[in-house]
DNA sequence: GTTGCGCAGATTTTT
DNA sequence: TCTGCGCAAC
């Protein structure tokens, strides 16, 4: 018999409870994903369930990939390679890969981000002679998803309904047009967007119920995390996989619905009773995360809120310490705020990784990580990486994307010129209207041009242009060949980079921007190898179209050079769900920014979201809980003045002690040093005063070793020669150790922004 | 066809 | 402050 001890009695019950349907409401801290991998540890060993019949499917790959090792360390021996942990995205990717001629794809389909969907929906407009100030692409981009997430697709049992009258979907026909635009050119493209992932499978199964049946007897056992960010379209998805056995399990936590801008609808928790009547239900509301204290101030917010099915938070734990309310002057002062009080905790004993701070928008993080910087504190940043966003990858995987899928002409497009080759706008042009008037995609009509050049002589193609083509093919045809041929991703590639040109003109001109670019080409290559390893270990094929699939359905596992052990984290309320720390830190706690502008324009139930973010936010904190705000902050080059967050207000005050960090004093509640007054004064010189020389090694064995870097402390303000430039001045430093990079204005007037590591810099006295 | 400059507009949140 | 776009010059 399994051992349950370790779970409460509300868990166990939840546990046991296999068949039917039913809804498990879990609330912060509550032991959710210890539910769900007992449950499914449960099935296996108690029911012998095989692994093959069950299916886990949550929102995020993280949340995939802890749930999966958790499992896989409880159930040592059993067989688990059948058991289907996975996103809603990956699920459905794999799926409409094993089906895809069903409905009129090929296999080897392209997946298209949101800059790609941008992209397309770019080239409609201009085809159309709409200027993207009359229609933004955005908002076309948020129509298609609003369609897409509620689970239209054409010819679907409410097709008009989505196509006239569904009144959240309110444009006009225009709207309507380049919508069915879109989808041709995506579906010539042999190409799915995020949305279309799902929506595909929909489709697949609606026109093709025998393959739905199939699905449906293999899965006997579903289960749901994170169910409150499902849109209408997984919700759908989730129904009709669990129609025949009605195993169903959803976990969720309604308080915590933050994504409905994505297209999350919370009435899939609210109606869940409507499709599932006889479902049981399970609250899971004892807290095993946070201090009394903060479970108490978190109730107390989220109490506010209408929309809710109602969950009562208590926990056993120890009231704990009282909340901080930071007011600070401006985001400067806060940042500094943010540092001090890490050194200070630091200095007590508390590691650097038990402590996280959060913000509401990505633009916040950069004030702060100056600031921690100065004082050389390792941090690392959670989400927000836009390592798959830089030219350089993103020309490659282009490359990469036409080689797996040649009607992908949106890649092609992209990188036909890139290396220069002599192919601009006019001739591509040229060639794109050619390809639509022959019903061919690009690549295959420039092939065409290549080998029947006399076919294609009214095109006027200049023998310039023509050989640049030919060369263009030749590498493509190869690389195709290589493919084929099962060779390696990671040869493929490093084939493209050195005969396309593409590495040979980034050397031939030596620049330090050029050597960051080789520098991240070089750890693509790595990021590919062990994508191979990967697979090898997996007893699974590596093929091109498969890493291409994992980088954009999830592009965390990437690039995260774990260059520090310990670091302190930095995050988006967001990306902070189903984390915890045991302080935390929540900055920006002002109107208009947290909650956002944009939430307040837009009505109640918009504001009750930010309250449900803050929510999350604080109830991520397992002992302490700071919340800063300040009262000035510098958005878009100028100081505006910031009222606090009225969520501060929502607070109880026996939770909270109100401080000032900064400036003269206003608020009489506030605890100030002396010394922390003057020191905003002229906090520039104590700020290079006392963080450098400090010996920061003896005193703790986790602490960062500044010295391996080899480099000097980098401030603003700081003389410096470079040997190429001359005599500057540094105005600002960004990035962390390897991607340290340093902004200098030199003497000759001009500015540059250098790659630290590349960068030969004497200090000067 | 390519490069470089100047201006306008932008900030939620992400699979 | 930063980015992306359009336009003009080479």
């Amino acid at each position: 018999m399994m051992n349950l001890d370790y779970l409460n009695e509300v868990q166990r019950e939840a546990v046991k409870c296999t068949d039917g349907p039913m809804m498990i409401l879990a609330g912060a801290g509550s032991g959710k994903t210890r539910t769900l991998v007992s449950k499914i540890e449960y099935l296996l060993k108690e029911k012998k369930i095989p692994s093959y019949n069950i299916l886990a499917m949550t929102f995020s790959n993280r949340a995939a990939r802890e749930m999966r090792e958790r499992i896989q360390s409880l159930s040592e021996g059993m067989p688990l390679s059948q058991l289907l942990v996975t996103t809603f995205h990956s699920f459905c990717a794999r799926l409409l890969r094993t089906e895809a001629n069903y409905i009129g794809l090929s296999r080897n389909f392209s997946i298209y981000d949101d800059s790609e969907m941008i992209s397309v929906i770019k080239n409609i407009l201009n085809r159309r002679g709409i200027s993207q100030k009359e229609i933004h692409p955005q908002e076309i981009k948020y129509y298609i998803n609003l369609v897409k997430n509620k689970g239209y697709f054409k010819g679907c049992a409410d097709y008009e309904v989505f196509a006239k009258i569904d009144d959240e979907i309110d444009k006009d026909d225009l709207f309507y047009e380049i919508y069915e635009e879109y989808e041709r050119e995506l579906h010539t493209s042999n190409a799915v967007d995020f949305g279309g992932l799902i929506v595909g499978v929909l489709e697949l199964f609606a026109k093709h119920p025998k393959i739905l049946e199939r699905y449906q007897k293999r899965f006997k056992y579903l289960l749901v995390d994170e169910y409150q960010d499902t849109n209408r379209a997984q919700f759908l998805f989730v129904l009709l996989l669990s129609e025949v056995h009605k195993n169903i399990c959803v976990v969720g936590d309604e308080d915590q619905s933050i994504y409905s801008w994505r297209g999350a609808d919370i009435n899939n928790i609210l109606d869940f009773e409507n499709y599932f009547p006889e479902y049981q239900y399970f609250k899971l509301e004892q807290n095993y995360r946070s201090s009394k204290n903060i479970i108490d101030a978190a109730s107390h917010v989220i109490n506010q809120n209408r929309m809710r099915k109602g969950k009562v938070m208590w926990t056993d734990n120890q009231g704990g310490e009282i909340i901080e309310v930071i007011e600070c002057l401006d985001d400067t002062t806060e940042a500094k705020f943010i540092t001090e009080k890490i050194l200070e905790l630091v200095d007590s004993g508390v590691p650097y990784s038990k402590i996280a701070i959060f913000y509401r928008n990505n633009s916040q993080s950069r004030v702060i990580e100056d600031s921690l910087r100065k004082f050389r504190i390792p941090y690392k940043i959670v989400g927000g990486i836009k390592f798959y966003d830089r030219k350089e990858i993103k020309d490659l995987l282009s490359y990469m994307k036409l080689i797996t899928n040649d009607k992908d002409s949106l890649s092609l497009s992209r990188i036909i010129n890139s290396p220069a080759r002599g192919i601009g706008a006019v001739s591509l042009r040229k060639l794109e209207t050619e390809a639509i008037k022959n019903q061919l995609s690009l690549y295959e009509l420039i092939k065409d041009v290549v080998n029947q050049k006399d076919h294609y002589s009214h095109l006027k193609v200049s023998s310039k242009v023509f050989s640049a083509l030919s060369e263009f093919v030749e590498l493509i045809e190869s690389v195709k060949l290589m493919e084929k041929n099962e060779d390696l991703p990671s040869h493929c590639y490093e084939k493209i980079l050195e005969d396309s040109g593409y590495l040979g003109n980034l050397k031939s001109v030596k620049s330090y921007e050029n050597m960051a670019r080789i520098e991240n080409l070089k750890e693509l290559l790595s990021g590919i190898r062990q994508f191979e390893m990967a697979c090898i270990s997996n007893k699974e094929k590596p093929t091109l179209s498969l890493f291409l699939e994992s980088i954009t359905l999830d592009n965390s596992s990437a690039s995260e050079e774990e260059e520090y052990t310990d670091p302190v984290v930095l995050m988006t309320v967001h990306s902070s769900k189903g984390l915890e720390y045991e302080y935390v830190i929540v900055s920006g706690l002002e109107e208009n920014l947290f909650p956002s502008a944009m939430s307040l324009d837009e009505g109640e139930d918009r504001l009750e979201e930010e309250r449900r973010l803050f929510y999350v936010a604080m109830t991520r904190a397992m002992k302490k809980l700071y919340l800063s705000f300040s009262k000035g902050r510098l958005l878009w080059g100028k100081v505006q003045f910031q009222d606090p967050s009225r969520f501060l207000f929502e607070i109880p005050e026996e939770y909270y002690t109100w401080k000032a960090f900064g400036g003269r004093k206003k608020n009489p509640k506030k605890i100030l040093k002396k010394k922390t007054e003057d020191s905003y004064i002229d906090y520039g010189d104590e700020f290079s005063q006392v963080a450098p020389e400090e010996d920061f090694d003896s005193s703790s064995s986790t602490r960062y070793n500044a010295s391996s870097q080899g480099a000097d402390l980098l401030a603003s303000g700081l003389a410096v020669r470079h040997s190429l430039y001359g005599e500057g001045v540094v105005v600002r430093t960004e990035g962390y150790g390897t991607n340290e990079k340093v902004t200098i204005k030199f003497k000759q007037g001009t500015t540059k922004k250098f790659l630290r590591k590349y960068t030969p810099l004497e200090v000067l006295e």
